[in-house]
DNA sequence: TATGAATGAGGATTCATTCAT
DNA sequence: TATGAATGAATCCTCATTCAT
């Protein structure tokens, strides 16, 4: 715990603070129009000290993702209890999903912008640094989907894994669609919350076991 | 049925020509990176020319998503038999969406692209626009739904247009995950495929009635 | 007095009503906003036409000078009355021009517009059309200036055609100085019309004999 | 004082290096056709340099007014000698005027630049920007017509701001109508010094008390 | 380590002019 | 003669990134 360390802590503190600024200049302007001059005042640093910390504004936006995905596995961690039935934590834990959307919108939308438009190796690059919480989200939520299948609330024949990544994606495809300013969701009479609540519903209950199969 | 009238079917060629390419620009370049240079040079038009037919990049943005959205319209309608069982023609549908996606990405993208970075004054004019396509796919997703809820086979507590955009909503949301260059869905063993007859299969079984309620 | 006659009065004619759209589309937009296309609009013909009547946009500017000076000559020309004493008369020319630039403002614009930037040729091309125009209104003025300096009521030591330029450029400056959306004569509580009265009794004043001479 | 005084003061440098530049650029191609572009070669600077120092065109535009402005300001005082009389003051004035113009032309001409074809909201700014040396070049001269006035030199009807706006826009006027490449000045055959020599001698004879009146 | 001045490639848009019909 | 679609050079401005201090 000498000087040394202590530089490291000031530089992650540092790195934090410029993220920090980044996400509130990110939800003030859009992930758009934002630039890294708006950062690095925001962050009341210099705009050449922002690149000592992220080699570039990819980088930077690497980081929000990643660190977005940490926040929301947190969340998700929260969320659950083990001694509520799986149903009760799918709840919550799509409760969960949009508190975290409502609350840090543009953690959320970090999570989808621009990636699909990176260089194919910088993209790889960022996977492999996200892959840990992306499993670590997925894991929470297949665990509570196997929790519901042991407990016979749910079918054998579901995969919890697949499960997890419907639900997923399910919930993160209504956000994004409801959250676009003009989108199919736009010509509906129906809120987010109303839509979030039905597919809950729908999606707990095709995990259940019908008498008709199918 | 004169000359004007060849002029004006020459004028909407020539439009759809440019669209055309731009579609060709996007898939290759990226939605972002395109120019409207790299368009003009597509279409082997000028630069110049470009704007008689567009008044700005944002309106081909718009125009662009009213042409994918009217396409996969037509896709869903033929995909519909009304002789089918519902649970039938929502696999159907979710097919002829996922063949969209896979024959031409380009249109899916560009659904997606960008609206929320408009001004809120451009976006509620393109909305606009979308209005009645996008209202069509619903409502030919929710007649289904309403079929099956007709024939019994669903629940009779289920709201069609709901189920509808839940399922909308919930695909796209899939593609558009798995589509991320990077994104969680790279961090699972499964293809997009899977997951998508698995969201199908929730979906459809969530939609019938279970023996016991929640 | 054959068909090419009639020809060539359609040809001037069609040219004219060009010269009157212009005329209008520069009032409205201003000179500089101003393009080919809004002209075009404006004359209810095709842009290419156009260029029919005039080679290029600054001839058009060309054509507009010489008829708007032509236009202050012919007023300059009605305002003179022999009969009346110079001093009179030279009252008069100033309400000519003032009423000028009132009634239409953008042909005394288009007098001061651009010639500055035109390549040397070309103003001098300029220059040798508007010659006889600027003279005739030129001598106009100095007429009177020497009519007044044969009736004694102005010193016989003024160069009539000295004094007719002075005036006339004054009047201009002044009228310039004024127009303009900002300029020194917006610091002032004067109005245009005062100053142009003082200008005017100041010259008059200045070509009268003083008891003291300089 | 220290170095932030240091760099206030190279900032401050610079930013007079540009508008020297520009005004070099100005004079040679002509206000119209001179692009940032061509100031930024001239200033040995990346035209993205610019935009630190300057907005926009139209500010640079505008501080070059200002800056013109400013130095005829600083010329005019130095023209006035309080010891002579007001006539032979006025004279000098004149003078001061004719130097600035030929010494320096394009601060002259930036003077009158499109003013008139800017927004109103943007020449209002301007103007404001302006006025108060717009403001003291008039308080000079109009100081020495009123110690003319003062002096029984000059006519007590006469206001000294008013004539001495009169002689700033007849001057003003004068040398532009002489500096246009095309303009009824050049149909004349005498040069600008002898027009403003005549200007002088009746604007001051105008401003003494006539036997006669009118 | 911190800075912010400097950079210049890049991109959207305009518009005078041409030319095939 | 009349047209208006096509053109592309020209221009302003932005912003991620570098680098000397």
């Amino acid at each position: 715990m000498g000087p040394p360390d202590r530089k490291a802590r000031e530089k992650a503190a540092r790195r934090q603070a410029i993220l920090d600024a980044a996400r509130r200049v990110f939800a003030d302007k859009g992930l758009r129009a934002a630039t890294i001059d708006d950062v690095a005042e925001a962050a009341e640093l210099g705009k050449g000290t922002i690149y000592l910390y992220f080699k570039s504004k990819e980088e930077m936006f690497a980081a929000l993702k990643l660190e977005g995905l940490t926040r929301l596995a947190a969340r998700f961690e929260a969320a659950v209890d083990r001694k509520l039935p799986a149903d009760q934590n799918l709840r919550r834990l799509c409760a969960a999903y949009v508190r975290f959307y409502r609350e840090e919108p543009e953690s959320y939308w970090v999570l989808y912008f621009d990636t699909r438009y990176m260089d194919k190796d910088r993209a790889d690059e960022v996977v492999e640094t996200l892959k840990p919480q992306g499993m670590q989200c997925m894991r929470i939520v297949a665990d509570v989907v196997q929790s519901g299948i042991d407990a016979k609330l749910f079918s054998p024949s579901v995969n919890a894994l697949q499960a997890a990544i419907v639900a997923w994606a399910s919930i993160s495809g209504i956000l994004f669609v409801f959250g676009q300013a003009a989108g199919p969701a736009k010509v509906v009479p129906f809120g987010v919350e109303d839509v979030l609540r039905t597919q809950n519903e729908l999606f707990i209950n095709g995990l259940k076991t019908h008498r008709t199969g199918r």
